[in-house]
DNA sequence: AACTTTTACAACCGCATCATT
DNA sequence: AAATGATGCGGTTGTAAAAGT
């Protein structure tokens, strides 16, 4: 036995509201207060379906609804609480003070995620896509056989994925391989070690932590803010972050970033791809960022003089950090 | 200027859950 | 406990406006 439709739809109006509707659904919704949605389309003189009159007053004309672009706090925001809980609009919705589930929603499926994707990011579930671990499998075998694979046109990849990605990818890729293939990975470990310790004067700064909050952010919130910057054709890139302060603290993967160092995009051998000898660091890897003390929306990228907002959006500082499993010991690994 | 494509968001639909009888 | 109604929730669609050609 089916259920019996919660209203009858015939002769019923559908569509965009009027603003006689709305101001008939306002007028009636002060008076009396919200509910019994069933009967109060007859009762405020509207041929509409109560349930389009609920979501009609919960989703526009509620008078505490916020209206206007989301700001870079909720933004972050419904980024964070997405990681946890899903899509839960409503639970996530209900952290934002103003927004509806449906404004959440909307806006994580017309901005959030289509970022998180050009980032390389899966929106479902934070991590990094499938293409992107398909890409720590092909740096993985040219590192087993250097012979076979020009490290040099892995870059080309660089143009298509975020350089800051393709970094992680290698990083993940040394660990992994050192795991399986010690003996390659030691027959590596010369350059290896170079490339991940020769930036002394590019690391960042480490200094003490003023601050200890740490609710962990999945990766999403890290390298969903890291863009390239095409400036002069070549691969710079920056990290959002790059301004920040940082707290050496185990088991979270930091950035550092300078923006005006290229990447080592000329070279031919596999060092030239993780580009950590200028901007990587797998000491960097000890490290977790505090909160900063530079305005989230300080300019600490330059991405062709862009001043969309969505642009800005994908610049804006924030926390930098994911966690690492307690079994890996980076320490051991360099 | 006209047409097409893309984007953003309001609204709808069906199912799930809770409340009431 | 079961049936029914009311409401909430999340996925999807429709459409106006903006952007591109």
């Amino acid at each position: 036995m089916g259920r019996t439709p919660c209203c009858d739809k015939t002769g019923l109006k559908k569509g965009p509201w009027t603003p006689e509707e709305d101001l008939k659904l306002s007028n009636y919704v002060q008076i009396h207060g919200p509910g019994n949605w069933r009967t109060l389309p007859k009762k405020a003189g509207l041929e509409r379906c109560g349930k389009s009159c609920r979501l009609r007053w919960t989703n526009y004309l509620r008078p505490d609804i916020k209206r206007g672009r989301f700001s870079f706090e909720e933004e972050e925001t419904i980024i964070q609480l997405h990681s946890v809980l899903g899509n839960k609009w409503s639970a996530i919705a209900g952290r934002l003070p103003g927004r509806t589930d449906n404004e959440v929603k909307n806006y994580w499926n017309t901005h959030i995620r289509k970022r998180l994707l050009r980032n390389g990011i899966d929106p479902v579930t934070h991590a990094p896509r499938l293409d992107f671990l398909d890409l720590s499998s092909i740096l993985s075998s040219a590192l087993c056989n250097q012979s076979l694979v020009n490290a040099s046109n892995l870059l080309g990849a660089q143009a298509l994925l975020n350089p800051q990605l393709l970094r992680l990818g290698l990083a993940t890729t040394l660990l992994s391989l050192k795991q399986e293939n010690p003996e390659i990975f030691l027959q590596h470990l010369p350059q290896n070690q170079k490339l991940c310790n020769n930036s002394q004067e590019n690391q960042l700064q480490v200094q003490p932590s003023t601050c200890s909050t740490s609710a962990t952010v999945p990766c999403t919130s890290m390298l969903s803010q890291m863009e390239p910057i095409e400036a002069s054709g070549e691969g710079f890139f920056c990290c959002p972050n790059a301004q920040e302060t940082f707290v050496s603290q185990p088991n979270h993967v930091q950035f550092s970033a300078n923006p005006t160092v290229p990447l080592a995009s000329e070279n031919s051998n596999i060092r030239s791809v993780d580009g950590c000898s200028q901007n990587f660091s797998l000491d960097s890897l000890r490290s977790t960022p505090v909160s900063s003390p530079t305005p989230l929306n300080s300019s600490s990228t330059f991405i062709n003089g862009s001043s969309s907002l969505d642009d800005e959006r994908e610049s804006f500082s924030s926390l930098l950090k994911f966690e690492i499993p307690d079994g890996l010991d980076f320490s051991e690994f360099l």
